[in-house]
DNA sequence: TTATGTGCAAAACATTTGCAGGAGT
DNA sequence: ACTCCTGCAAATGTTTTGCACATAA
């Protein structure tokens, strides 16, 4: 946890922060900036949500973790930050890691099929999640 | 555009409606609700921002249009509803097609790699679009 | 004629921001 | 000390919704 912090020269290390890193890297799922907040609330009751938002916000452009940019109208905060893909369910909207390799070779495709400067690709898978499964068989 | 409708018994053919599916059909690219909404009212002055969205949401979930949940904070929509993938310019937010193979080899993949009901899934490439390119040459 | 759709405005969300006081280094 | 950070609240941006009137079928 300092070590991550340690590599980060224009970043304290407030009591928010750590919590925050701390709280998300314990779920395995990928929650939103206001599920972050219930999380962290119960260790730091007076946090702001806006104290949240802002060092998600940072620790995301310092790429300590990732923002999830996944459907849905919310944004989702992500502790892993190697290059992996994402499931969501259709039914609640949570979303989950999708461990499968890396289809790097799609990037040279879509450099030949278009007039962009590719930079990366994400694949966001959808379905249905256990739980909603098992509430509404199919 | 009458026989899209026609095949919708529940959906009345109202100028507003007729009038965004024509505009939306005009163009490549995939603009938000409020983009459609200063397309339209060149038309169409009166026409209300609610209306613009209801008749996209309506128009979406009968499967007319499709609703593109991609990075960034505004959905987009796209006249095209059979499957491709797209591409989102990094510097400006703009979303094109990428017209390369459908990789449905992957849902197989994530299939067995979850305990998630895998239905589909949905490519999005990141990078630089032509226009920002030559803003910026890097 | 009557259910559905529209314009308008207000409400509901998600997120960002200004500011005065607080805390890390 | 000197920044950077926080809590709070207000502002912003996007999307949804309630309602009285209009209109397609």
């Amino acid at each position: 946890m300092e070590n991550m912090m340690e590599s980060l020269p224009n970043m304290r290390l407030t009591t928010q922060r750590q919590i925050i890193l701390e709280e998300l890297g314990k779920v395995t799922c990928h929650p939103t900036a206001n599920e972050v907040y219930d999380m962290v609330r119960k260790r730091l009751p007076r946090i702001g949500l806006g104290t949240v938002y802002r060092n998600l916000e940072l620790l995301a452009d310092s790429g300590v973790i990732l923002k999830l940019e996944v459907g849905g109208t919310q944004k989702r905060f992500d502790a892993t930050v190697d290059p992996h893909y994402h499931i969501r369910c259709s039914a609640c909207g949570k979303v989950d890691d999708i461990d499968i390799p890396l289809q790097e070779h799609i990037n040279q495709a879509a450099t030949a099929a278009s007039s962009y400067k590719v930079l990366g690709h994400h694949i966001e898978f959808s379905g249905f999640c256990h739980s909603c499964l098992a509430k509404k068989p199919d």
